[in-house]
DNA sequence: CGTTGGATTGAGCCTTATCAAGTCGAGTGG
DNA sequence: CCACTCGACTTGATAAGGCTCAATCCAACG
């Protein structure tokens, strides 16, 4: 009836999830192949336009959602405009999973995103009937809050240097899921995104990455960056 | 055997854990008795001293913590010495529940501590017979997620004055679950947890402790403060 | 009564923010 | 094809919030 859940976010092997790169990291990984049908028939896969809002800050929570291509940058914002981007979600990640009522933060795409969509009601109720599920969101979950506490590291003790080494190294490791290792690193955000998440401004970043051109660190190409001297660039976010 | 998990943190009623004000905020809140006394079975009372760890950084975790007294710091150090506190663990805080084979953080008591000690692979064999305890430790994972989101805003885009009367009604807040809502807040840890916590240093807390004194919005008490304008505090962390 | 550790206060400095101008590339329309 | 606009980014000059270093206070305690 719908198209299927992680198995969308495998274009190469579209007939077999357990095949499927991205599945392993999913939640769903937890589900036998029938599971995975009756999931698939809560699901619905949607497309969000760029700039599309997927969840927005202090609204109710419809749906939950499993990424499953693109790029989703979570931000919350104080009511004179301070934002703080609180991460970027990709393929395999799940939104909406706070059992609040409503939604913490916006979740907006920054380019194309597909994602699988579950009426949060559905969902919820689905999961009384699958512990092994519960038990992956658990997991799931957990490794989020640790990332969360990196971040508070971050914000709170490193320096403007260390905060752009870190996020650099830290998007690298986050896209070797997907074999994607090389010395290129695709950035879809812009300046200003990464300055919110990091607690810096735009300027800083950007006077950063300059600096680090200039050091032979990396090299700014189109949407992204290279690494020239990575094991330094490691070294000054690990510190 | 062994002494109550959750009953423990009730003093005043040692023999019912549902008649415990600790009780609807603990995990163990989802279990029945009969399986509450099963996972007494599993868990052995444990007291720490003030300054003793229950949790080192990059060690091993043998053990998991339901704390039942008392205040504990959760820091991350870098190999440099600074040091952020992503957290303060009070009664009915789970402690442990990475699935991580080492500790991301340090966690001490503060003061003297009381906790449910469990060996950590036995509460995970546990876990895999209880979905319902799983389901509650994944809405306590996720609403520690929320907190830890909320801190990253604090931390990212915040200013000093903010942070602290942020920490303070944060503080507050916390300690409603006892039924502590007087205009006294207790405050164990010290002005350097409080920095480190808020990402700031001993002389800033300092500093804008004694402003808001100046101000009238607090006074400061031994190991506490007094609200004198909760009202105007609570804006200022709002903002 | 001296010591000790935590907290407060002061002076000066530094990192990063702010404000402002300029560059670059993509898209648009004459 | 070129002038124009627009948005994203970069660069520069200056300011400020919070940090560093240092002195002092204060209460607890031997």
């Amino acid at each position: 009836m719908s198209a299927d859940c992680c198995e969308a976010t495998c274009q190469s092997h579209p007939a077999r999830c357990k095949d499927c790169a991205v599945r392993p990291f999913s939640v769903c990984a937890a589900l036998s192949d029938d599971e995975l049908g009756e999931l698939q028939a809560l699901s619905e896969p949607t497309s969000f336009a760029p700039k599309s809002a997927l969840l927005l800050q202090d609204e109710p929570v419809q749906n939950v959602f499993n990424i499953t291509s693109g790029c989703v940058r979570l931000s919350k914002i104080l009511s004179d405009g301070r934002r703080q981007v609180i991460g970027f979600a990709i393929a395999g990640d799940f939104l909406g999973l706070s059992f609040q009522e409503r939604s913490n933060f916006t979740a907006e795409a920054i380019g194309p995103v597909t994602a699988c969509r579950f009426r949060k009601k559905a969902f919820l109720n689905y999961l009384d009937a699958k512990p092994d599920l519960v038990r992956r969101l658990l997991e799931f979950s957990a490794n989020e809050l640790r990332l969360a506490q990196e971040q508070l590291v971050l914000l709170g003790r490193r320096t403007a240097e260390e905060r752009v080494a870190s996020f650099l190294t830290m998007r690298r490791a986050r896209n070797s899921r997907f074999g994607q290792q090389g010395a290129t690193l695709q950035l879809p955000m812009s300046r200003l995104d990464i300055a919110d998440y990091l607690g810096l401004t735009i300027e800083t970043v950007s006077r950063t990455f300059t600096k680090m051109v200039r050091e032979k660190l990396i090299i700014i190409v189109p949407d992204g960056i290279r690494f020239v001297d990575l094991a330094h660039v490691g070294q000054i976010a690990a510190e």
